[in-house]
DNA sequence: GAGCATAGAGTGGTCATACCAATTGTGGTT
DNA sequence: AACCACAATTGGTATGACCACTCTATGCTC
């Protein structure tokens, strides 16, 4: 308990400025949180299509004049769309709408897990619904120009069989070839963001190998059923790995979760 | 173009206080963004278990000086945790830690479909997958306390066959009973998300409803697998029930899907 | 004239301070 | 005992200032 702000002080009537205007209600629209109003604003501006991925904001001295509000204001707006992805700023150079593959940051997953003690299970659970699904459809659609892709991570596997720091590389980058492989940026994002959580494993289930050919191996048949556009196999062999991805890395008690606290450095910094 | 600034000024050396130390790069850590030793703060706190859903954390001035950060700073951090969802702020009452049910929300998922032009059947396939898995899931479980409230909502639905916009709401209602029955918490967020963004349909698809009857039937055929344990055929009848949905709804060409400038006003208002 | 260094404007990040608005707990009044 | 008014607490917003970084355009050198 500190003591601060005891005394009775003196803050009575006219003491300073009297004349700034107590927030204007905006033009008609419900009377929201105002830093709320720079979200919609930039959320309309993308609805119509005036800003694009890779587009800059106007600088928020600008955006202050033209929505009426403080530049704190615009800043907590900002902070809520850096926080979702949406933007991302560079001192010195401006604010820029998120370019690159739509992603979905692990970040509030994260704090969810922790929050509420997901177990590792219940993770991979959904991981192994999203990536199945995943196949299925890669299996599907068959796209050739998606399949090389798969094919590069697969011969790199093999490649690596000695080195599994490398071998793991190779082995997430085939699994988001595989999502991406399913030509539905929704499906990958999602599985993008779950794989996340669950891919701590890479120092310690993967470092002292044991079966990296079989694994490999498990990963070819992946392959072969998507390029042969057998959606019930691809689904097959995709739920077989998993389950056995799943049941080493119960076995050693050492792999943990991607914590909140760790992705703030990998999201967020740098 | 306002006119300020402009004048040569006289801004050069030691005009005013010199002696504010420069940011001193907090101890050890390497120097992320001031603002987000906050987020990573609140995150090693709920790692820790120190901080729990509902409880609340001190007032932002008591952060500024346990964390040796300005105000504005400390709320640049919240800000960040609450657009993940991991907070809430009451003006007045304090800063929580968001209670109830895990939620993921929809918000940049929204963002990432209109700024990438994600097509609704995208969504809409995505949302097959996950609702497909978890009535598989839920099949499998078949946890009878989580059978009760799937069960109530059918009821609903037959019982406002003539009142579309009621039916709608036990549909909803409905879908999200079966993914909690998956007894998975992650899919159940991710299901709650997804279908959030797609559920914009409710005035136009629903309301002059041709075959009610149907769609309260093909969801009794689900309820049923899952009460009898069949994953299999859980799984089928979701499928069919929702590629139905699509077809319906691709047809009537009205239906949108949720924007992000309307999540504003109904995730963050009120 | 071409290349390169540099000064300056522009922009995000942080800080300090103040006041407003809403909530809540407390103490007095009825 | 119930109710109401007040004051402290706390989040929300606003000003104004300065720092750190980036980018560009100017001007200098070669």
């Amino acid at each position: 308990m500190t003591e601060r702000g005891r005394r009775p002080v003196a803050r009575k009537a006219g003491t300073s400025l009297p004349s700034r205007p107590p927030r204007r209600t905006r033009g008609g629209s419900l009377d929201l949180q105002a830093a709320d109003e720079v979200v919609r604003h930039v959320a309309v501006l993308i609805e119509k299509g005036r800003l694009r991925p890779g587009d800059r904001l106007p600088a928020e001295r600008e955006l202050a004049v033209e929505l009426g509000l403080s530049r704190p204001t615009i800043r907590a707006g900002l902070q809520t769309l850096a926080a979702m992805g949406v933007i991302e700023s560079r001192r010195g150079a401006g604010t820029f709408i998120t370019a690159g593959p739509p992603r979905l940051g692990a970040g509030p997953l994260s704090f969810l897990a922790a929050l509420h003690g997901f177990t590792r299970d219940e993770v991979f659970e959904a991981r192994l619904i999203l990536e199945v699904g995943a196949a299925g459809l890669a299996a599907e659609r068959g796209l050739p120009a998606l399949l090389a892709p798969m094919a590069e991570e697969l011969a790199g596997m093999f490649a690596t069989l000695e080195d599994p720091q490398a071998y793991l590389l190779h082995d997430v980058r085939f699994h988001q070839a595989v999502a991406a492989a399913s030509a539905n940026p929704v499906i990958q994002a999602l599985v993008e963001m779950v794989s996340t959580l669950v891919y701590e494993e890479r120092r310690s289930s993967v470092q002292r190998a044991h079966d990296l050919k079989e694994s490999a191996e498990m990963h070819r048949r992946i392959y072969q059923a998507i390029r042969d556009k057998d959606p019930q196999r691809a689904r097959a062999e995709m739920s077989r790995h998993l389950e056995m991805t799943r049941q080493a890395q119960a076995a050693e008690e050492m792999s943990q979760m991607v914590t909140p606290s760790q992705l703030v450095e990998s999201e967020f910094g740098s």
